[in-house]
DNA sequence: TAGTGGTCTAGACCACAAA
DNA sequence: TTGTGGTCTAGACCACTAT
């Protein structure tokens, strides 16, 4: 990595910044090495810390970097390409939901917050609130809610386990029994809350894919689920392409770089 | 919105800031609203500008603030939904595009980036570089980069338009006369380059949800679009819910919220 | 020209992980 | 204990928008 200072340039020096460096992992570094010290790194760009900073925040946003206090900061592997089709007609909790490896974590009967009311379409309602952890490559990727109004489901009263992953189970494998006509789905990003922070070993406030799907039975919306992936490591894919794993190490940022 | 000192507390000064902000723009705040400014929210909470401005950058990712230099920080709109799925068997550019408002821009012919040659999964190649942008609500909300090899569709050197929005259009018209026998799609986090930026009407590095779509043909990439949707104003939907506009006033963080 | 958000600095201290 | 990244401060100046 050479010692270039920067210049007077017309962009911001993060910026700039970014972008020598983002050169710099594409040539001089190999997945898993680590980088000088921020402090190091900063001196030797002639820049304060807190610019190298926000370059290097860039490019941990892009999946190029990992950092973790109090060890350093390393090259981050490719993105991990994350499956998140689902066939139109399959309930979460299924035995192909087992096999992208899906835990089960717990499950509480509870008021439902307003914006999962707003999601359901419904007025107040008791729902259960299914919490399970998808684990891919060993690393947690993602932290997701399902939430079953109690009205939709009126068998689940009957389940024995008070909580726990054997509730949460029990409660997945009774709406299998349900039919489901379809179910929509949207992506947006977000930003984990402190729970899903700590779930997906990162620091509340980081940046997440949150893929939001509502599950409609009998023109009705039945039950909600809100996923929060890891943006940094994932990669989320729809259809077929699911495991083809392209080769690409470069964050889409460059994916057109000429 | 309260004048609440922020007392030591166990998370970081920056995430409270944000919780108390989330809440103050829930009960106090109207879409549009403007919001004072940073010197002023700083000292009325007693920290730092830069502390303030971590809050307020939290909550401009999860699209419930807008800043604008030299105007000031106001209250967003919800996100506006945008369908992003396509039938299995259709190429861009035909009238159901239109219908979503892509407006072509321009078109050349040059050598692919290296990115793009792995996505095709070919050698070193000429490829034509469609560029279009995606309007919706009087906002552009989307660029996107459509890669389509020369040796895919040999038609496309009979062309005339040597270049601008009416070679753009002949490109696109002229795939649809291919089959197209599927599509792979992925969804993942970026940063919006220079180009993009400045066509969403943002700063280099703004967070971007990046759509990469592969076209297959006869059991191979046909060609590649790279789509680079606002991350801070869209909600990236698929299936039938298009435009259901969900109220939901609540980023997704807050979907939980107890 | 005045006022806004955006960038940048040079420090300080804290939380965490590994030795 | 040492070294790392994470947080925070109190300034300064710049780029942009509206008046």
């Amino acid at each position: 990595m050479g010692t270039t200072r920067l210049e007077t340039v017309p962009e911001p020096k993060y910026w700039h910044l970014r972008n020598v460096l983002a050169e710099a992992l594409d040539t001089e570094f190999a997945v898993g090495e680590i980088l000088p010290n921020e402090r190091e790194l900063a001196a030797r760009f002639g820049v304060a810390r807190a610019t190298l900073r926000q370059a290097l925040e860039q490019l941990e946003l892009e999946g190029r970097l990992q950092r973790r206090r109090g060890v350093g900061t390393t090259v981050a592997p490719p993105r991990v390409g994350v499956d998140v089709s689902t066939p139109r007609h399959e309930w979460p909790g299924d035995d192909q939901d087992d096999a992208a490896s899906w835990r089960p974590r717990d499950c509480v009967l509870a008021p439902a917050p307003a914006a999962v009311l707003r999601l359901l379409e419904t007025g107040p309602a008791e729902v259960h609130t299914v919490r399970r952890v998808r684990i891919t490559h060993g690393q947690t990727v993602a932290a997701e809610l399902i939430y079953v109004p109690d009205a939709s489901v009126p068998e689940l009263s009957a389940i024995d386990a008070p909580s726990g992953p054997a509730r949460a189970r029990s409660v997945l494998r009774e709406l299998q029994r349900l039919g489901l006509d379809g179910q929509d789905r949207a992506v947006e990003l977000g930003s984990a809350r402190a729970d899903d922070a700590k779930e997906l070993d990162r620091l509340p406030g980081a940046p997440v894919l949150v893929v939001t799907t509502r599950y409609v039975v009998a023109g009705r919306v039945a039950a909600v689920s809100v996923a929060t992936y890891r943006a940094d490591t994932c990669r989320l894919t729809f259809g077929d392409s699911g495991d083809l794993e392209i080769s690409d190490r470069d964050g889409p940022q460059e994916r057109r770089a000429s």
